[in-house]
DNA sequence: GCCGTTTTGTAACTTTTTTCACAAAAAAAA
DNA sequence: TTTTTTTTGTGAAAAAAGTTACAAAACGGC
């Protein structure tokens, strides 16, 4: 009955399928599709609609449009989401280049780096000095940073963040990120989760259920 | 009692804490110190080795060579996990030059592609066509694989992964994938985590739970 | 060798999450 | 119009996950 993390990502996943439905041209939909799509049970469905007040018809099933709506206006699409990224390494730079963030209402404004090799001005994206992020994110009024910076530079970073006005993270640094209670963190462990494919391949036993992204 | 997903994760955590702990110095840890370098509770820490039969001393803790020996053991990392990646785009080009993988034990042997701008056949780590992942895989008996094509690619991409072998997918892409239950999958959804943040910030509650990655 | 302290291991309990199951509404058929 | 069928919305039940609490073991000091 509460709202949790699964729930939202849940949320998500439905909200992905409604999309790919509209695409294919339908008008409405049964909360028994929503559950094959999303790997969930259809009461799930329903119970998770009926926590935000989303209703459907009896028999009638739910519209696409009304609830792709809805989902996208409790999943914050109302607005453009603006965000930053500390460390454009690797999986920094996977993020800043990656075009789907944009139909999804999340604009990464800048990167921000200690290795001046990255730097790059210009329009768009750019890349800019470490020292500069708490400034751009208090006069940007930024809510939500992205760490991909090494393990042992990620508690620094986000203390910066935090203290300039990062509301949430989305931390890819392995590593237990500690922050006061105005600044939620999701961390993703890429290491721990191939781990986990690992482990249930060797056991080669169903007991798995999927990571809800994901995810997690 | 059961082995879950997120146990799994959990176990991961343990030795993230426990790598670090060893690098300082430490030789004995307790379950208090574990639960929280993962950010949990500490029965929770004893309970989950319990069911893997990890014991430790009634007062002297847990000696964390030893343990970290059997969470690796655990986790697959007696011997070299080997994977394959289909897609080297933005994600997967991140994942192939990521050099902690090889010190977690997981070695990506090679990369699959339809672009073959994005060939290139060397020492280490080549990428090749898409024709041939069915064969290496076969031929190098690979059981691990990363899907980081677009979504509409990912499911056939699967098939060939899966008729070739592979009996654990890491997948990036945003879809449901089906599969036998030969193969396990685990979904990453970048935009549904970054959608969590964006949720948890705007109603600023703190019914947050850390994803289990965290993934998870 | 005894006593107080610390920390494990787990049984019992609590909370959370998921599934079941069915009345009520709505559409379609008769 | 009446009956049948379908599908929602939601309590109640079940299952899963997490926490509490404490006996038992082990150490250190005396
Ligand atoms: N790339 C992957 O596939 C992968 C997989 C698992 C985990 N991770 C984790 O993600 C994080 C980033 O990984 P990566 O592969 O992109 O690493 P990377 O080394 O390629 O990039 C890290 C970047 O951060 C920059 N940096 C270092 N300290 C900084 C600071 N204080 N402020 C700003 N920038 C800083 C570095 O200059 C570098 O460009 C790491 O914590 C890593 O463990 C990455
Ligand atoms: N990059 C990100 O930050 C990010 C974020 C969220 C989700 N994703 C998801 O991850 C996946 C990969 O994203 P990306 O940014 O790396 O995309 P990308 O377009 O940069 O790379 C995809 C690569 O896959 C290749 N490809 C296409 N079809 C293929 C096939 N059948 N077999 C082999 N290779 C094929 C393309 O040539 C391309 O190089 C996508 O599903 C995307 O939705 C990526």
């Amino acid at each position: 009955m509460t709202v949790n993390r699964r729930c939202i990502i849940r949320l998500s996943r439905y909200k992905n399928a409604l999309v790919r439905l509209k695409n294919l041209g339908f008008v409405k939909v049964f909360s028994d599709n929503l559950a094959d799509a999303a790997g969930v049970n259809s009461a799930q469905v329903r119970k998770d609609f009926s926590i935000f007040g989303l209703t459907g018809n009896k028999r009638g099933g739910y519209r696409v449009d009304e609830l792709l709506e809805e989902l996208n206006r409790i999943l914050g699409k109302d607005r453009v989401q603006e965000a930053v990224i500390a460390g454009v390494g690797n999986i920094g730079a996977a993020l800043l280049q990656y075009n789907g963030f944009e139909k999804e209402g999340i604009k990464i404004r800048a990167g921000f780096e200690i290795d001046p090799s990255k730097f790059r001005e210009r329009p768009g994206v750019s890349v800019l000095s470490l020292e500069k992020m708490g400034g751009y994110i208090r006069s940007n009024g930024i809510e939500i940073g992205i760490i991909a910076v090494p393990d042992f530079a990620a508690q620094q970073v986000l203390e910066i963040m935090v203290n300039s006005g990062i509301r949430g993270v989305l931390n890819f640094a392995p590593i237990r990120l500690r922050s006061s209670s105005s600044c939620i963190i999701n961390s993703v462990n890429l290491v721990a989760e191939l781990e986990n494919v690992i482990y249930f391949t060797r056991i080669a036993d169903k007991n798995f259920e999927d990571n809800e992204s994901q995810n997690t």
